[in-house]
DNA sequence: CGAAAATTTCTGTTTAAACTGAATAAAGTG
DNA sequence: CACTTTATTCAGTTTAAACAGAAATTTTCG
């Protein structure tokens, strides 16, 4: 079992990706390597294969298993864990879009409502500010909003949505 | 000129969103404290009010500039640089989205185009793994597509369009 | 042109997270 | 129930980025 070069590229590119998305290289690297590999694979494997610290795919998968993104699979006779990453591209997304909502867009809610109603108290604070924060909590609600609709449509579906592009304009009144 | 309880809030959580989405804390409490002053603030006021360094600020700003969140003022009889951030919160993420794509989507566009077309050389390659790649090229592909086709809608058709949530797919046949 | 004000650049320090390797723990086997 | 294999935890190290403060540069105006 060795890399191959367009295999690589792939792997470090993602790794690259993975630390602007949250998490840190080895974590993306592990699972790219995981979603390109044709069999599930070992921990010791993935240790050869990334040139990492067995301590770090350890913890590294823990956190690929807490997002949902990589399932531990056993096979008849070999008491050794193996991994395998969610192969579906749109599913891995869906998991991916999910948990930033959950650590991003929630929170920033939060924040934003509480922020909206404790302003109202201050009597300092310029009006100007003030709707400034309730516009912000307004795009960041609608697009919450939105997102919880379009989420449960199907991918099938989706995929003749995104293939409409600009039609769907048609649907509202200029 | 003093921050109040409920702007401060705004501003340290957006510092440590900031840091999820590509830069620093400073440069997004920055943005933010520009978002949310009603006036136009000078360097040394930033300095003063995130009580950062001159330094700090300096290249912060810059940093804002070349994203195109903010922008350099001056005033009559004032030789000091004043900044402001934009403050339509659609024009906003219009731009950090922008940035993105940039950044993130067009290099990854490129590395999984040529991975597939190096992959169909190597023969020791899996074809469950030339697919997976061939399959996020398309998924990454025309999602790429749809975001530049949706990013010339205007604000006000947008808004009308996130409304209708799932009547969209009604368009589309089951 | 020279002093003062304002801004940027640069170097070294701090900080936070990633990572390693050793120690520990857990699980299965003869 | 010892022994081996495999997995996890933990403490210390490495690394990269953020940041501060000093030095250098640029700008403005008398």
């Amino acid at each position: 079992m060795k890399i191959s070069p367009a295999t690589e590229k792939y792997i470090l590119h993602w790794g690259e990706m993975g630390t602007r998305w949250g998490t840190n290289r080895t974590v993306a690297q592990i699972q790219a390597l995981l979603y390109l590999s044709p069999k599930p694979l070992r921990a010791d494997q993935i240790v050869d294969l990334l040139s990492v610290a067995r301590s770090n795919v350890s913890t590294s998968i823990r956190e690929l298993q807490s997002y949902g993104l990589v399932r531990m699979i056993h096979l008849l006779g070999d008491r050794r864990d193996y991994f395998e990453s969610i192969d579906d591209v749109w599913e891995l997304f869906r998991v991916i879009i999910e948990q930033r909502k959950q650590r991003e867009l929630n929170p920033t809610l939060t924040m934003l409502r509480q922020c909206v109603s404790e302003v109202e108290q201050e009597s300092q604070t310029d009006d100007i500010t003030k709707e400034r924060i309730r516009n912000m909590l307004e795009f960041i609600d609608s697009t919450n909003t939105w997102y919880e609709k379009i989420r449960s449509i199907p991918t099938s579906t989706l995929q003749k949505l995104m293939k409409l592009g600009t039609t769907i304009t048609k649907l509202v009144s200029k």
